[in-house]
DNA sequence: CACATATAGTTCTATATAGAAGTATAGCTG
DNA sequence: CAGCTATACTTCTATATAGAACTATATGTG
């Protein structure tokens, strides 16, 4: 006898379904990152499961980063880090080796058709309307990164109208507290190129110079895209490490 | 009662002393990648085992991509490839669109003092002598990527005094056929810089041109370092997508 | 010979159970 | 009150067992 709770597509296993209702929690927001998970026992109770099924299911979880462990503490919900952007390549570190809180300043809000490329990347219709940024962080007073951004006009309207002041050094903080709209992953792809007059005013150097250029899709736990973002810096700072295999 | 075959370092759980026993394996040699692993019920056997302690051995090694397994077939010692590697974001496509193999032209080969550099990532006293080649890859007769390479001496005497026509395209399936050195993984760093007049030279473009560089260290299933290598390639044909959370 | 069928071997899923190992807290002891 | 101890709860490891799902090969059938 199989259980009642999980019933529905029975083609797959059990352990990948239970997997896909606690993603769905999250996505709900029924669970906020950092909440604890119901330990595995009372789990494998309620689902009435055997708890290395239970387990199993947790094992998807954390492959995938929604979920993190720690042994005799409890099962949470993860808090996105973006740790591993490709930003974190840039050295942007003072002379004396440490490193400071970049600042952000937003140069220009407004709302403007969406443009092709970037629509199609937000899944939503061209030339609907968008929310349009750009941004220059700056280190220690030197320009490093200047950015365009843009969001959906529709689930961001709170955000659109609110005063610039309000708005911190991070965006994804923001965009949670007044939109509901929680980044959970991202797209990034890396492109080098020449700066543009325009580029080399911002940052502050040589037309023509090597620029790093990011662009990230942001994505939520159901990987809807919530933001697109590129991002141009000084390929001289850059350097990014992986290992293959 | 525990079984005698993987006594040792008690601490350590069983399925990692397993793991790390399979391992072993394969860095000395006893099973090559394509090989077949004996099945989960034979490893059990063996050993005197649970098979789910057997089975999350191996998970540890597909996981580190030691191991390949599949449903009904076996699993078998994976055969390295470098699909995920950086060069793979170079645009290398005929117009037509299609993906032709690049070949390979060895410019020099020689024995010389290994720099500091070189020997600080190959884990080998500076000024040892290593074998130092520069290498040119054409794709349909266009220089595409220049490369600078270093292997240490001792291990490679058979490779440094191999005639040149007798290497192909791929240098590392004639480090395992003829030193016994099978590159299992990889690190790479990826960098930015203008080309210089010796690089635009040979990829024939402009001096200051913004270029690739790749700093590759290839290694062993056991970590040991195999060989350096430095390959730079035009900027504008490379577009790098990673995903991140 | 071509094609379906049986069979043996493989990994994969799921259950049940027990204790080890690690963490946090309540309560005791000096 | 400070510091140790017991306790309850968590994840982690390990065993044993059974059948499902999948693959390749051998065997039989027309």
């Amino acid at each position: 006898m199989t259980q009642a709770v999980l019933a529905g597509d029975d083609r797959i296993p059990i352990y990948q379904r239970l997997a896909d209702v606690l993603r769905q929690s999250v996505i709900d927001g029924q669970v906020k990152p950092g909440d604890r998970v119901p330990s595995e026992n009372v789990l494998a109770e309620d689902y009435g499961l055997a708890a290395g099924t239970v387990r199993k299911a947790l094992d998807v979880l954390v492959s995938e980063g929604v979920f993190e462990r720690f042994q005799g503490r409890g099962t949470f919900v993860r808090r996105p880090s973006f740790d591993a952007s490709l930003f974190r390549f840039f050295r942007f570190r003072s002379p004396e080796g440490e490193y400071s809180v970049p600042e952000s300043r937003i140069l220009r809000r407004e709302v403007e058709p969406t443009p092709g490329h970037v629509a199609q990347a937000l899944e939503r219709p061209e030339g609907v309307p968008g929310i349009s940024m750009s941004r220059l962080r700056l280190q220690d007073d030197v320009p490093t990164v200047a950015e365009e951004i843009w969001l959906a006009h529709e689930p961001f309207r709170a955000f659109a109208e609110m005063p610039t002041g309000e708005i911190g050094d991070l965006l994804y903080p923001v965009y949670d507290r007044v939109c509901g709209q929680l980044v959970a992953r991202a797209d990034e792809t890396l492109t080098v190129e020449a700066a543009s007059p325009e580029t080399a005013r911002l940052l502050r150097v040589a037309e023509g110079t090597p620029i790093i250029v990011i662009e990230r899709v942001a994505k939520g736990y159901d990987n809807r895209p919530i933001e697109w973002r590129r991002s141009r810096g000084r390929a001289e700072q850059f350097s990014y490490h992986t290992e293959i295999r």
